[in-house]
DNA sequence: ACCTGAACACCGTTCAAGT
DNA sequence: ACCTGAACACCGTTCAAGT
């Protein structure tokens, strides 16, 4: 068995506490256990440190968000940067492996919509859509507009008031129960049984996703379309 | 002056306190001071009481939050119930009226999204909508897509990674600042310095709320018009 | 049946003290 | 320069006690 003393120099108090150790602690901590689990005493815990010592490093609770958030988004610039090609596809790509970062870091939409300060990283990401849109031809408007319209799906992301509503049992047996207060629900619910192909009863997220991303980019796109022709007319 | 002895029934403390009591006070209290303020302390002492009275009347915060929701979801549905019509423009109508209601609690979003329980009021907004998109001729399949693909929106809401960057000043000095380490964004926020009817530097958000709704409804229009062109052929 | 006071287990954070 | 222990001002909540 292998020397713990105190001067091996494998065991964990040796390395030093840094500004980079506690935010990938948190990032990590967030990932596993979620971000109600992140607090100053845990995550000193898991450091093998009190919670004051993060007082050091970081200048708080909300400074400790804030970089937590801009690790988040570095690296969607690191797996988005290199995208290119035109508009539609290489905006359509982008966004889609922005969602596949955020799925590795369930806790940070809500984070960063909590954030009042902004994020270098983040205008970094913004800044390369534009530069999309602009060379696809959008006037400074329609990017203006089309930025809005996508909201966070530009970030991969979106938000369903059923978000936690969809680990169903049965939709059959549901749509039973709830066919006399709620009819069309219902009916809704029972159409996955009279249609083998329905994608119905459960939610396949990553469907449901591109669904409602290529209806904003081709609206775009035919808004777009329509500004050229103006312009040149 | 008037006398507030015992005995004179206007006085505070005659009133008992009663779940809907509570309840309208903590909307209350969430619409003046924002949702960080309703403690159980504060909402308290709102009502001329303890904390701990509150306890008889609601199960715990999550229960209050809960129900804040609610009553709010129930407002949308008094002023969005009778809007019928053609869907497009009933839809559209019913999701810029829900969203009247949620300027006015403006706490309400994100306290909905962060509810697990599912609530009788939201049912009830989506049993009507999806009436709308069955009498529009849609089939299940694109219903179920088509309420995924508003998202929040169908609730007359919507996050915008951006939210509190809305309070710019003059966009020509930022877009100065900006345009060495940013130039599109730059180049976009200077975008409205030579085009006097742009829209750009300040966010008009109902402009760009409807501008997105419009193209989602289109785009599910569109696919509605195919899919009964294919059924009928 | 409803309300209260004291207490408990948690937060983030401050501050004086240690090395 | 970095870390610690004790303390403070907040949370939500429990519980025994009052009326």
């Amino acid at each position: 068995m292998t020397t713990t003393g105190p001067a091996d120099p494998s065991v964990q108090p040796r390395v030093p506490l840094s500004r980079e150790r506690v935010l990938r602690a948190a990032v990590d901590l967030a990932d596993e256990s979620g971000i109600e689990s992140v607090t100053m005493r845990t995550l000193g815990q898991r450091l093998g440190v009190e919670a004051m010592s993060l007082y050091n490093h970081v200048s708080g609770k909300e400074d400790l968000l804030d970089r937590m958030v801009d690790l988040v988004v570095s690296e969607i610039n690191d797996a988005t940067g290199e995208i290119a090609g035109d508009w539609t596809t290489a905006m359509r790509r982008r966004i889609l492996a922005a969602r596949e970062v955020l799925l590795r870091h369930r806790w940070a939409p809500n984070v960063l919509e909590s954030r009042t300060n902004d994020s270098a990283p983040l205008m970094r990401y913004y800044e390369s859509l534009i530069g999309l849109f602009r060379a696809g031809g959008f006037s400074n408007d329609l990017t203006h507009h089309a930025l809005h319209a996508l909201g966070t799906r530009a970030l991969g992301y979106t938000h369903e008031p059923f978000d936690d509503a969809q680990e169903l049992p049965d939709p059959k047996v549901i749509a039973q129960q709830l066919a006399g207060e709620y009819p069309n629900i219902a009916a809704l619910l029972e159409g996955v049984s009279h249609d083998p192909d329905s994608t119905l009863g459960w939610c396949d997220d990553q469907f449901e996703f591109e669904f409602a991303v290529d209806i904003l980019l081709d609206g775009l796109e035919r808004l777009r379309d329509r500004e050229l022709a103006t312009r040149s007319s």
